[in-house]
DNA sequence: ACATCCTGCACAGACCCTGTACAATTCCTC
DNA sequence: GAGGAATTGTACAGGGTCTGTGCAGGATGT
C-alpha cells in the first residue's frame, strides 16, 4: 500500500475511495485482509491519475481498461480524427471524450518539436526521450506522427545532409527516435486478432525510419505489424511474408534516390507473393519509379496519409470478410464522439 | 552469523524472524545446528533490506527470487532520498566464500537461451522479447550478459554467416535484441552522478552489438553511458567526448576483420582527446592490431570481463577522487523513513 | 569456560482496514 | 442565477494485522 501511494502519488484514502466507489482497481487481499496491488493495478492507477489530472472525471474513466485509457490519454490533445483502433470495448457505452480540450494541437505539437530539436542539439538522449514521451502523452497518435515525428526526422535529415549537425549528434538522436518508434509500435499494436502487415525496406536501402513510421501508422489502424528491418532482398521479404501469412507488405525507399534496381526488385517480390497480398511502397526513391512500379503491380503511396486510408480500408475489409457478413456486434468500430 | 549481521546491517533476531516467518532465506546448518549462510543468501538479504527500506513489506517480497528483487529495486528506485544513518561500517569484511551448491545458474541460463533461439527461428518477435524479459528477471545482469546475450548473438551471427538462417529472420531477431539492450541500458543506468563513458564503433564498423553490450557492462559497474552509435569517424567521437566531458571511451570493432584503417583512426582519436581520457577497444577486428593499438595508446581488451574489471576500477577511482578521501564508495542507506 | 548461537515466546508500535462524516466543487433544475 | 443534488477529495476513530525486537533457557564451539 505504501509503495503504491509512493509510486502513484495518490492519497491512500483516495485509493480506497476509488476502489470502493468506482471499482477502479480490485487488488487482491492478504490473509489478514491487506490490499495486494499488482503491477497491473499500479499502471492503471497511474493512467487514471494522469487522466483525472487532464480533466476527466473518475466516474467515467474508472471502469475502462488499460488500452482504452492509454488511447484516451493520447488523443486528449483534441484530434478526434477517427483513429480506428480496434479497442476491445465489449460494452456499448462509448467513451465520451469530453471536449475539455484546451491547448491548440499545432502549438503544442510545435512546442514538442522544438523541445525535441533542442534536446538533440544538446546531445542529451534522456531529454530527447522525455520530450518524445511528453509529446506522446499530449497528442493523438496521428498528430504525433504527422506533426512531431515526421518533421523531426525531416529536419534532422536536412541538417545532416547540409553538414549543419555533427554526425555523432545525429547518431545519438536517431538511436533515441528509433527506440521510441519501436516502443510506440509496441504499445499501439493490437492485442486482438488482426491482419498482419509486413514492413521493411528493399535491398540497398538502409534508412529504416520510413518503414518504422509506416509500421506505426498501420498499427494505429488496427493492423498487426512485423518489421523485418532494412535492406532486405525481395526473396527474403517474400519468404517472411509467406511464413507469417502476411496480408500486405509496405516498403519504404528513401536514400539512394536514384536506385535503378528498385523496379526489378519489386517485380521479383510481386512475382513471389500470392496475388491477394498487396504490396505498397513509399518514399522519395520510390517516387521516381512510380509509373514503373504501378506497371509491376506495386502501388506507390506519396504520403503517409495515403497509407493510412489504404490500410484502414484494408482492415475493414478484413474484419468484414472475417465476420462473415455485416459488421459483428462487438467489432472494431471505435465510437466517434459526436 | 555475525558476519552476516555485519554485512547486511540487520539485527540477528530479524534474520531469524525473516527466515521463520517468510522463508526469505534457508541457510544450511552445521552439524550442531548453526546457520551457514551462503553468498547467495547474503546477496538476497541485502536486496531485501533495500527493498524493505524502500517501503515494501517483507511478506510480499520475501519469496521472490533474486532477479525479481533486483528488477523491483530498480523500477521504483528513482527518488530515493534519505541517507540517514551511515550504514553499518561494512568495510574490512571478508565474507567466507562458501561455494555451496550454486543453484544451477547455467542450467537456467541455457534454458533461457534455448527459448530465445526457438523464438528467433519462429520469427516471433513478441516471443523473443518475452524470453529475454524472463531471462532478465531470473538472472543477474552479469549472468544475463555473459550467459544469454553474448551466446545468443554469437549463435545468430554464426548461423547467419553460414547461411543457415534467413536474413529476414536474423533482421527481426536483431531488432528485438537491440531494443532489449537499449532498454536494459536504460534501466541499469545510474540515477546518481556518475562518470560518463562513451561507447560506439569506429568508422567503417557497422556492427553495433559489441558496443551495446559494452554499454550494458559498464552501466552495471555504475557508469553513466552515452552510446554515440556505429560507424563514426575519430573526429566525431572526440568531439562528442569533449562536449559531454566523458571520462573514458570504449569502442567495438567486429566485422571488417582486417580493417587496415583501424590503427590510424584510433591514433587520430587518441590525439584529439585529453590524456586523462582512457580509450579502450574490443572485438575481433581490434584483436589483429592489438600491438599497434597499444603503441598508439589505446588498450585492447580481449573480453567483456576485462572491460568489466577495468571500468570497475575506473569507477572506484572516480568516487575516491570525488569524495576527497576515504568515505566508503558504496555508502548504503539503510533504515530511513519519513 | 566463555562467548556465541539456537528455539520459542511475547509484545509494542507502526501500519492498514472499515465505516462514516464532511467540505469543496460541479451539475442540474426551477 | 439561486438553491438543491451529486461528485469527489480528505479526515478520523476503533479495531485488526504486520513486523522488529527483546528475553529465558539450553546447545555449540573453540
Amino acid at each position: 500500500m505504501r509503495v503504491v501511494v509512493r509510486r502513484t502519488g495518490l492519497n491512500a484514502s483516495l485509493l480506497r475511495a476509488w476502489e470502493r466507489r468506482y471499482a477502479a482497481v480490485e487488488p487482491g487481499r492478504s490473509d489478514g485482509g491487506q490490499r495486494l496491488y499488482s503491477d497491473h493495478d499500479v499502471q492503471k492507477l497511474v493512467l487514471l491519475r494522469d487522466l483525472v489530472g487532464a480533466g476527466h472525471n473518475i466516474s467515467q474513466v474508472a471502469d475502462l481498461d488499460m488500452g482504452e485509457l492509454r488511447l484516451l490519454l493520447r488523443r486528449d490533445g483534441r484530434g478526434d480524427v477517427g483513429d480506428g483502433t480496434p479497442a476491445p470495448t465489449a460494452d456499448d457505452d462509448f467513451i465520451e471524450a469530453r471536449p475539455r480540450a484546451r491547448l491548440h494541437p499545432e502549438s503544442t505539437a510545435s512546442s514538442h518539436l522544438a523541445a525535441c530539436m533542442a534536446a538533440m542539439h544538446a546531445m542529451d538522449p534522456r531529454a530527447l526521450e522525455a520530450s518524445l514521451n511528453r509529446a506522446a502523452m499530449g497528442l493523438s497518435p496521428v498528430d504525433l506522427v504527422d506533426q512531431v515525428l515526421v518533421p523531426l526526422l525531416t529536419r534532422i535529415g536536412l541538417l545532416w545532409s547540409r553538414g549543419e549537425v555533427r554526425p555523432a549528434t545525429e547518431h545519438v538522436a536517431s538511436a533515441v527516435v528509433r527506440r521510441f518508434l519501436d516502443w510506440l509500435l509496441e504499445t499501439l499494436s493490437p492485442r486482438t486478432p488482426a491482419p498482419l502487415m509486413l514492413v521493411g525496406t528493399p535491398a540497398g536501402h538502409r534508412h529504416e525510419f520510413g518503414s518504422l513510421l509506416a509500421a506505426v501508422v498501420v498499427a494505429v489502424e488496427g493492423w498487426d505489424v512485423l518489421n523485418v528491418g532494412p535492406d532486405l532482398p525481395a526473396t527474403e521479404i517474400a519468404a517472411a511474408a509467406e511464413t507469417k501469412n502476411a496480408r500486405m507488405v509496405a516498403l519504404s525507399a528513401i536514400h539512394p534516390g536514384d536506385d535503378p534496381h528498385l523496379p526489378g526488385e519489386l517485380r521479383a517480390l510481386r512475382r513471389e507473393l500470392p496475388d491477394d497480398v498487396d504490396v505498397v511502397i513509399g518514399g522519395p526513391a520510390a517516387a521516381r519509379h512510380a509509373d514503373a512500379l504501378r506497371d509491376v503491380g506495386v502501388e506507390y503511396l506519396p504520403s503517409l496519409e495515403d497509407l493510412r486510408s489504404l490500410s484502414r480500408n484494408g482492415f475493414l475489409a478484413w474484419t468484414r470478410s472475417r465476420n462473415g457478413d455485416g459488421a459483428g456486434p462487438d467489432s472494431v468500430n471505435w465510437p466517434q464522439d459526436t
